[in-house]
Parts: C-alpha cells; sequence; structure tokens
DNA sequence: CAAGTAAAATAACAAGTGTTATAAAGGCTG
DNA sequence: CAGCCTTTATAACACTTGTTATTTTACTTG
C-alpha cells in the first residue's frame, strides 16, 4: 500500500535523548538530530508535530530514566531519604544535562520536584512513612529539609562548587538527617 | 577632531544588565540591546569586541549587583551565615536571571561561588569568624553545611518548588544553624 | 506488472543570529 | 569655511534555526 517506515519514532527519540545527555538539549535541533540519526529532518516531523513535542518526548524519558537511575542505585544510607538523596547527587554529577534539564530549568510542561523524585513507585512517599515508623514527629518537615540540603548539593556539583567523594557525602547526609531530627524533637 | 560620542559605554551596559534582569542574558543580542538603547548595533561593537566581551560585563555588573543587594539587605539573623542566606535566597526570588547567571549556570569565565559570596567585602570570612568566636569547633563546615542548605532553598526558588515566607525562612536558618552546631560538637 | 500511496530526501522560506563593509553624519582644527 | 577623523547608521554577509513545499523513492495491492 505505501512505502515502509524506516526511521522510527523510537529512532528519533534514542537520538535527540543520547544527544540531550550528551550536550543539553538546546544543542538538540532539528538537523542535527536528523544528521545524526542518519535521516533527513522529514522523518522527525512526521512522528513529532514540531521541537517542543520532540522536547517533551525527551522531558518524559528523563523522567524514567532518573526513576531507574534510583531503582539500581546501591543502598549505603541507613536514615531515610538518604538513598534517595544519594542516588540523586550522583545524577548531578554523572547525568549533568539531564539534571539540568529535569531539577533546574524553569519552564512551562515541567514537572514539580516532588512529582518527579516520587515516581510510579512512591519513592518520596515510602521514605516518609519509613521516618514516621523510626518515630519521627513531623516527617514531611524532615522531608523538607533533607530535601533542600540535597538539593542544595546535587545543585553544586553543576557549577564545581561540590566536590565530595561517595563516601563523604554518605556521612554528609546520615550526619545531616541526626542533625534535623535532633532540633525537631 | 571628530564626532562627539553619544553612545557610551554605561549606556551599552546598563541596557544589556537590564535586559539580563528582565529575561536573561540569552535573550540579549545584538540587535535588541541597540533597539532598546535607541541605537544601530554600531556602537556596541565598537564598545565591546564581541557578544562575548558583553556578557563578561554584564556577568561582572550582576556580581557588584548582588554585593550591593547583601549590603543593604535586612539583618533580622541572628547565628552567622542566616542574614547572608536570607539575602541569597531573596535575591533568587526577585532577580531569577541574574541569580541564574551567577549562581547557577556553569560555563567559561565564571567565579567560584565562594568568591562571589565573599565579594570585596569579605562577607564568607567575617561570618566565619563569627562563628569561630561563638565558640564554634569547625567554623568552615558549618559554613558548607549551612551554603548547602541556603543553595538548595535558594535553587529550590527558581523553579517553584520553595515557596515560604521570608519570616518562614528565617526560622528555618536559625533552626538549621542550631540543628548543624549541635552534631558537630 | 502497474498504480497508488505513504515515507523519505531535497530544497526552499522566513526569521533570527554575530559580525563586518560601506556610507553618512557631525564636531573640532586649520 | 574647508578638511579631517571619529562615531553612527545602513546594509550586507554568512550562518543557523524551525518548519514546510515539492519531489523522489519504495512498498503493497489490485
Amino acid at each position: 500500500m505505501a512505502r515502509k517506515e524506516t526511521i522510527t519514532v523510537q529512532m528519533i527519540l534514542d537520538t535527540a535523548f543520547a544527544m540531550t545527555r550528551e550536550e543539553g538539549f538546546s544543542h538538540v535541533t532539528a538537523r542535527r538530530v536528523a544528521a545524526r540519526a542518519g535521516c533527513s529532518t522529514q522523518p522527525i516531523f512526521r512522528v513529532y508535530k514540531n521541537m517542543d513535542e520532540l522536547w517533551n518526548a525527551v522531558y518524559e524519558k528523563a523522567a524514567d530514566f532518573f526513576q531507574d537511575y534510583y531503582r539500581i542505585y546501591p543502598r549505603l544510607g541507613k536514615a531515610p531519604f538518604v538513598n534517595l538523596g544519594m542516588a540523586y547527587i550522583a545524577f548531578a554529577r554523572e547525568e549533568k544535562h539531564l539534571f539540568e534539564l529535569l531539577f533546574v530549568t524553569a519552564g512551562p510542561g515541567r514537572r514539580s520536584m516532588y512529582e518527579l523524585l516520587n515516581g510510579a513507585a512512591g519513592n518520596v512517599v515510602r521514605e516518609i512513612s519509613q521516618a514516621k515508623a523510626a518515630g519521627c514527629t513531623d516527617p514531611s518537615d524532615l522531608f523538607m529539609k533533607m530535601w533542600i540540603f540535597i538539593h542544595g548539593a546535587a545543585c553544586m556539583t553543576l557549577t564545581g562548587d561540590y566536590d565530595l567523594s561517595e563516601v563523604q557525602t554518605l556521612n554528609l547526609l546520615e550526619k545531616s538527617y541526626q542533625a534535623f531530627v535532633a532540633v525537631n524533637q
């Protein structure tokens, strides 16, 4: 009936995502995606109405990518929020451009930080109930404080103003948890 | 001997700075600066070799602007680092684009966060010695922790994930200081 | 195998960018 | 007042962007 499709949505999205990962979405242009995918710009606009729609797809993929990143991240911390925080900070260091896309840049069509963290798995909810089970009086408040701290460390890695090792970071987060708990009681 | 200069460095810089403040430097183009300054693009390139040089000038002005912002900011906090932190967070909320330019975006020709904070007035050094005078054992470590926390809150305001009032923020910072001090001793 | 149809490639358009060549303007010095 | 020299304006160049016409390609169905 018609010509067979050779360039798929997946190929376009994967290419755009890989480029975003390496250089940030601002460097993702229709022509550059096409060149890297080995086609013209036409298949891109067949599959996505415009570049904004491609941005959305990349954003969603990045959100899923972070969820996977956290899922397989080693659990070395004992206190609540620490493992999520460790993964978050490592993600900021190792996936600068994705971190920026998800958690730093403002703009339309963007989820809240809480939504991105919680994900489909309910990561935050789980950690909060863990804190509650551990006898914490106001676990939501504790999460807020911990997350401000964790987000600060993560953002500082982007600009090179934070450069502690994994072990040091783990220690820092555990200590901070204790500190926040101590003054809350 | 020659035609009188009508468009000065100051006019160009002030225009570019105002535009950066309102919409971020990414929207500052030669033609738009010219239009707003009421001239052609020519005076811009007489005064600055290229747009990168203009960026540098805007960056320096932003750094000075932050120093002024902190200098006239009300001192409601008692603990060390709190007043600097309050000004920092307010700056992030009220001057989003300048904050982003100075403290969020990575790139060449950028000062470290410490340098920007400390400034010519030695703000950080002063606060650290205050903490020492107050009997703190490791004031540099305390500054690090406090600043991670403060930077986190500031960055969250950019994305709309932090939205506490001035009073609540003041309370939060004071409490955090106590918390960090408590576990350090 | 011919026809039709969807996908892909080519090429173009309009807009915007930094930067520069050229022309006009204007003020000081002789 | 004439000449000169710098500043400014105008216009152009070369390039990149998103997006869209138009043409070519290739597959499936009659």
